[in-house]
DNA sequence: TTCACGATTCTA
DNA sequence: AGAATCGTGAAG
């Protein structure tokens, strides 16, 4: 993944990432990876953002340069990773909502809590550049998945700024976290993931 | 020092 | 629909 990539409005990388591989290595340990299937974007330009309201030690890597992992603790328990984004000294980022993990049960990963906890991602990799070296990367996605059809909805879990249309599916994965309004799209469960999407 | 609050998940 | 859970930042 080039770095001109993350060099964007977060609204513009989000849609791009869904398709796109995050691949996971512990040392010579296992390999882990699979397919962002959902994404959402957040900027502070709107309330929503964690770097609306003022730059604290928290949110720091927010508003540090594009291409890195930007890592919080939410409700005390799970962590959610996001990809910074756009330009340094400003806030934006995209979080990664849903991976589907080929052979591994299709709703293993479908959330961002859930998503970091299977990749074990946490504390340390806030700020982490994104990279091979590092052990936590991004790869493109194949020809034929950037075809599938993907959906423009709104943010979950928030209060602020509904009215934004800022998350991003893949219609056909059954690891997108909640679909939107009018999609009906089953969810079966206990089945694996597909290797593609 | 105290208090309220989540970019969530699980259970009923 | 409600609870669990805890780091952070604002208030006192």
């Amino acid at each position: 993944m080039q770095k001109k990539f993350f060099f964007r409005p977060a609204e513009l990388v989000a849609p791009d990432l869904i398709g796109c591989f995050l691949i996971r290595s512990e040392g010579k340990e296992k390999l882990i990876g699979g397919i962002i299937v959902e994404t959402e974007a957040y900027s502070q330009v709107e309330p929503a953002c964690h770097g609306f309201r003022k730059r604290t030690k928290k949110n720091e890597t927010l508003f540090g340069p594009p291409g890195h992992f930007y890592v919080y603790l939410t409700y005390g328990s799970y962590y959610c990773v996001n990809v910074v984004t756009d330009k340094t000294n400003w806030a934006s980022g995209v979080l990664l909502r849903a991976i589907a993990i080929p052979g591994e049960n299709e709703r293993i990963a479908s959330g961002p809590g859930l998503l970091s906890r299977k990749f074990g991602i946490n504390k340390r990799h806030d700020n982490l550049p994104i990279s091979r070296e590092n052990g936590l990367w991004l790869a493109k996605p194949s020809a034929s998945e950037s075809m599938k059809k993907i959906v423009r909805t709104t943010r979950i879990g928030i209060k602020e700024a509904k009215y934004l249309s800022w998350r991003w599916y893949l219609q056909s994965s059954r690891s997108v976290s909640k679909r939107a309004k009018g999609d009906r799209t089953p969810f079966k469960k206990n089945s694996l993931s597909p290797l593609t999407n």
